[in-house]
DNA sequence: TTGTATGCGTTATCAG
DNA sequence: CTGATAACGCATACAA
C-alpha cells in the first residue's frame, strides 16, 4: 500500500516495469523497442512513413510501459498548448458558472484543457491572471464578464486570441458572445406594459457591465416608446447580487410614488428583491410585479416562481469557446465577430396587473386580468 | 487597430520594440543586454552571484521588452509546474462551486494556476481528466466529490499528490478534507428531537458519496439513541439535486404514516422538497419540518428560510489546497491526513414542533414552542 | 562576476 | 522506412 518505488533512475528489470523516479518518456519506449526516439514519435503520431508492424510494436510497448507524452514538452516544441484560459469574476457566483460549463463542454470535446482564474471584478487581478495565462502559453482565453478597457488589458489582448462573454467594450470591437439584452428587456417591458404597468423601476447591474448598460438603454427606450413614467428615481444603479436586490427594493419602495413593477438586473438580484419585499410586507405580485433575468434553475421553484428572461448561458459559453477555437485556428486576421444569442421571456407568477391605481397621474390602458 | 506585426523574426529596430512573431525570450533579453543567457537567468532569479548594477540593467531591459518567462519551459526544466488540477463533477453545480473557490484562494496566494475539469460523476470521464492533468504535469490535484475506487483511479493516484474533498474511500486512507457529517447530522436530529419529532425521513445523497453515507449512518445511530421510529421506508436514496428533493418528498408523503420532519441531502435537495411540498399543499413547518445541509447563501432568504447545517465549503477548499501544497512540498512520504471541519446548525423557520399527533404509536416528549 | 555547455521531453528536418 | 540531430525556452553545474 502506498508504495512509491525509489528505484534507480531509468532502471528496468526483466518484464516488470519499475517506474522511474520521474516519468516514462519517449526515450524509455524507444530503448525498450530498440528503436530511435524519432521513430517512436512518428509511430505514435500515426505517420505513414513508418511500417504498420513497427507501429503496432511501438504502441504495444508504449501502453505496456504506461507511456504518456508530456504535454509540456509537446507544447514547448509545437508552440500550441491545447490549453485555454477562462477568467471569471467569481466561480462561486451561480450567475456565472453556466458559462464556464459551456466553455468546458467544447474544451473537452476538442481536447483542450482549461486554466481557470478568478478576478473578483478587480482589474489588477484580471491583469495578473491574464499574465499568468500568457505565461502558461494558453492558446486563447475566454473572458467572462471581465474588464474590456484599460491600457494594460488591451495590451495583453494583443498577445493571444480571446473572446469576451457578457461584457463588451464601448470603444473596441472584439470577439464577443452575449445575450440579446435589448430585445429581451423589451420583451419583459412589453409584457409588463400589457399587464397595465406604467411605472416601472429598474435595478441595474454594475455600470462596468455592458450587458447591464444595454438593458438600461433598452429600458430608457421603452420609457419613450411605451409611455412609461420617466423618472430617474426609478433607476437604481446596483449589481448582480442579492444585496443589490435588497437595497434596490428598499430604495424604490421608499419613493413617494413607488413603482408597480421592478426589473431586476438578474435572478439573484430578483431574489434579493423578493426577500426585501417579504421584509417590508409587500406582496408579490399583488402589490408589486417582479421580473428577473437569466432563468436560473431555482427560478422555477414554486417558492420563488420568478418571471424572468431565459438566457441560455451554457450555450453562450459553448458558442464563445467555438468562436475562440476558430480564432486560434484561423489566426488573428479574421475580423472580430459578435454573436448575440436570443433569450425568451419565461412567464411565471411574479408579475400581475397592478392592483389599485393609487394616485396615478394618467390613466392606464385596460389592464389584463391577473394570472 | 488590431495590428499584429508580421515582422522579421528577431528583428529589433532602434529603441522601439517590434515584437517578434512569437514571444520575447530570455535570449532576446540577453542579446539586448549584451550578456549571456545564464547571466540574465541568474539576474532575474535574484541570485547573489550577479552584481547589483548588472541585475538592474537586466531587469530594466526585461520589462522594457515585455519579457515574460515561459512557464512551460520553466516547468519542463525544473520538474515543477506550479499548477494544480481541480476535478469537480460539475462546475455549474452551486453545491460544489465554493470548494473550487476555496482552492483557488490558496492557489493564487501561492502562485499556482488551476487546471479545471468536469467529470459529471462518471468514472471514465474522471479517469480521462486525471490522465489529462497528469499529462500536463500538474504538481497535484484536488478531487472534489470524485470517485475514490476503481483500479485505474487508484493507479493514477500513485503518480501525483492529491487530496479528496467531500468524498473518501472506505478502503483506502487518503488525504481528505470534509465536513463533520456525523456530528452535524446528529445536531440536526437532536434539534428535531427536542422539537418533539419522533418520525423523521431522510433523503440521502448518492450512495457513492461517503459524505451521504456518513450522514445516513449517523441518522441510523440517532434512530437508536434518540428513539426515532425505525422504518426503512423513511430512508429514500436520492441525490444532491432539486429533483431528488421533489421525488423524495412525494415518496415520503405518500407513506401510510408520513414523517413529521425530513432531513435533506443538502440545501438544493431541500429546495426540491419545499417545491414539492407547495405542490402537495403541505405547509412547512406547520405540517412538516425540513432541514437542509450546506447553508448556501440562498438558504437565508425569507422566501426560503431554511434551517440547515452550515458547511464552510470555501474553508474546506482552502484547507484541502493547503494540505495538497504540503504534500507537494514534503513529498509522498507523509502519512495521509484527514481533516474534518466542523459545521454548525443554523436555525431558521423551516422546523417547528410537530402539530397534531395523528395516530402516533408512542407519545412524544414535551414539544418545544415553535419558532 | 560572467560565460559555456548540457538537458528537461518533444517533434521536425534531413540524411541514411 | 528508420535514425541522428537540432531546436523549443529555461536553469543549472561548472569553467573561465
Amino acid at each position: 500500500m502506498h508504495t512509491r518505488e525509489i528505484s534507480l533512475p531509468g532502471a528496468t528489470v526483466g518484464g516488470a516495469i519499475l517506474p522511474r523516479a520521474s516519468r516514462v518518456t519517449i526515450r524509455d519506449v524507444a530503448f525498450e523497442a530498440g528503436l530511435a526516439v524519432s521513430t517512436v514519435s512518428n509511430a505514435l503520431a500515426g505517420k505513414d512513413c513508418v511500417r504498420e508492424e513497427t507501429r503496432r510494436k511501438v504502441v504495444d510497448i508504449a501502453v505496456r510501459l504506461g507511456y504518456r507524452p508530456s504535454a509540456l514538452a509537446r507544447s514547448l516544441r509545437s508552440g500550441r498548448s491545447l490549453t485555454m484560459g477562462v477568467l471569471v469574476s467569481d466561480v462561486s457566483n451561480p450567475a456565472l458558472v453556466d458559462y464556464v460549463r459551456g466553455v468546458d463542454d467544447v474544451a473537452v470535446r476538442e481536447g483542450f484543457t482549461i486554466l481557470l482564474g478568478n478576478t473578483d471584478e478587480r482589474i489588477e487581478k484580471q491583469v495578473a491572471q491574464m499574465k499568468t495565462l500568457i505565461d502558461h502559453e494558453v492558446d486563447g482565453m475566454v473572458l467572462i464578464s471581465q474588464h474590456t478597457e484599460g491600457k494594460e488589458v488591451r495590451e495583453l489582448l494583443k498577445i493571444v486570441p480571446y473572446v469576451f462573454i457578457q461584457r463588451r467594450s464601448p470603444h473596441f470591437v472584439d470577439d464577443y458572445v452575449g445575450g440579446d439584452n435589448a430585445a429581451s428587456t423589451r420583451k419583459a417591458l412589453t409584457y409588463l406594459h400589457e399587464l397595465g404597468h406604467r411605472r416601472i423601476g429598474i435595478i441595474t447591474g454594475p455600470t462596468a457591465s455592458s450587458t447591464a448598460m444595454e438593458r438600461l438603454a433598452a429600458y430608457r427606450a421603452c420609457v419613450d416608446d411605451l409611455g412609461f413614467d420617466r423618472d430617474e428615481d426609478l433607476v437604481v444603479y446596483g449589481d448582480y447580487d442579492l444585496d443589490a436586490g435588497r437595497r434596490g427594493m428598499h430604495r424604490l419602495w421608499s419613493l413617494p410614488e413607488p413603482p408597480t413593477a421592478i426589473l431586476a438586473s438578474n435572478d439573484i438580484c430578483a431574489l434579493g428583491v423578493q426577500d426585501a419585499a417579504l421584509e417590508l410586507g409587500v406582496s408579490i405580485p399583488d402589490q408589486l410585479s417582479l421580473c428577473g433575468c437569466d432563468d436560473i434553475s431555482l427560478a422555477g421553484l414554486r417558492q420563488i416562481d420568478l418571471t424572468t428572461t431565459h438566457m441560455p448561458k451554457r450555450r453562450i459559453g459553448t458558442a464563445a469557446a467555438e468562436l475562440l477555437l476558430g480564432k486560434i485556428e484561423q489566426g488573428p486576421n479574421l475580423p472580430p465577430q459578435e454573436i448575440i444569442i436570443p433569450g425568451d421571456l419565461v412567464i411565471r407568477s411574479s408579475c400581475a396587473a397592478p392592483r389599485a391605481k393609487r394616485r396615478r397621474r394618467r390613466a392606464a390602458a385596460a389592464p389584463v386580468a391577473a394570472e
